[in-house]
DNA sequence: GTCGGCATACCGACCGGTCGGTGTCCAAAG
DNA sequence: CTTTGGACACCGACCGGTCGGTATGCCGAC
């Protein structure tokens, strides 16, 4: 299955030389999040990825597990990264800091998969959403967990509950897709400073 | 259309003697959010409502225009409240900590609203949904302009573009339905005041 | 009698998923 | 070297069911 290749010299490249599976993966990501996953048929997907129906199911076992994988890849992918950034031996601000912005530009970086997120998490199955949350949720203890480091040390203020604290910021980074623009006049990379710094800041001990 | 009541004494009272578009709009509302846009059958909401179709669609052109009605009626509410707090006489600080702790409180009493406006909003037509952004536009802009008056003062820092951080703050509002339960131990002014808090407090000056 | 306010029966489009079949490659048998 | 068999990757016609929307008719109020 992983396979790197059984394709003739001959054959067409470009494009199709991407695996099926991937390719499947691929534009099922852009229609999904263009369209919306019930609006979106297997048809077209397998159509923009060039391959058919067969091909699809025969690899997939349903329109769902391709939604699924999707989420899979990029919880795999963002957890990783958070996890890197949060055990390092910076100073806390430092790292708290780092891990805020850095979900800024990988949300930026992916805004589809940000999107379907959004969007078509509710129509997973119950027990795929319910994998999804549990991973989730562990994503974002691991965030909150730095939250509470600093509270308990001083740096950031304890009149907050840092449960509140990490979903109002995730609010705003899961809202990205619905306003940032790559013709914008801002980089993803300045986005995730100012997020960072906001967030920071609005932790900063009250001056009362 | 607006008729009160065109019953017999005799007819079963209750829920049904509301009129017949308010039935519809209410339970589609809430269909709506349960299962989403797209998995909700025209049907299941005439027998939510206890009507058939040629009910429905005497009132409504389309299941389109049943979502755009929902819509409609959430963001003239929400300018009217804005409105009236942003141009009240208070100070600043207290016109835009009120303006974000209402928002949050209305958003949590219309749960099922927001939760629409978040996961349906792009299955529109294309029309309808530009008319949505446009009202949608104008609520940011009011809004932000309390953000600006506060930097042209110098209460706010001027080092954060002031559209940035009200899609920040706009990002974390809109995702309130998707973690806050009305089991949970705050109550939705208790979770507006903490966000109007954190607000408030991020555009704090540096201390530099 | 005609008009608003529905009810009912029905239509055509489309959708997710299935299933019998096909071509290709490789490995072991002869 | 040739044959055979069968695993794998894929094809595409087809199916049962659902959905948004419509056509038509009834019925009480004016």
């Amino acid at each position: 299955m992983t396979r790197a290749s059984t394709r003739k010299p001959g054959e067409a490249t470009g494009d199709d030389q991407a695996a099926v599976p991937r390719r499947l993966l691929e534009h099922a990501t852009k229609l999904f999040a263009k369209k919306g996953f019930d609006r979106t048929s297997v048809q077209e997907i397998v159509e923009a990825a060039g391959v058919t129906k067969g091909a699809m199911y025969h690899y997939f076992g349903s329109k769902d597990d391709l939604l699924y994988e999707i989420y899979a890849r990029v919880l795999r992918e963002q957890t990783r990264q958070l996890e890197s950034v949060a055990s390092s031996d910076a100073p806390l601000r430092e790292r708290l800091a780092a891990a805020a912005s850095d979900v800024v530009v990988s949300s930026i970086d992916n805004l589809d998969d940000n999107t379907i997120f959004l969007q078509s998490m509710h129509q997973l199955s119950p027990d795929k959403q319910k994998a999804v949350r549990a991973e989730r949720r562990k994503y974002h203890e691991r965030f909150r967990g730095l939250v509470e480091e600093g509270q308990r040390s001083g740096e950031f203020r304890t009149d907050k509950p840092a449960d509140v604290v990490v979903d109002f910021y995730f609010g705003s980074v899961h809202h990205l897709g619905s306003w940032y623009r790559r013709s914008g006049s801002l980089t993803a990379r300045q986005i995730g400073d100012h997020y960072a710094d906001l967030l920071l800041d609005a932790l900063r001990p009250p001056v009362g």
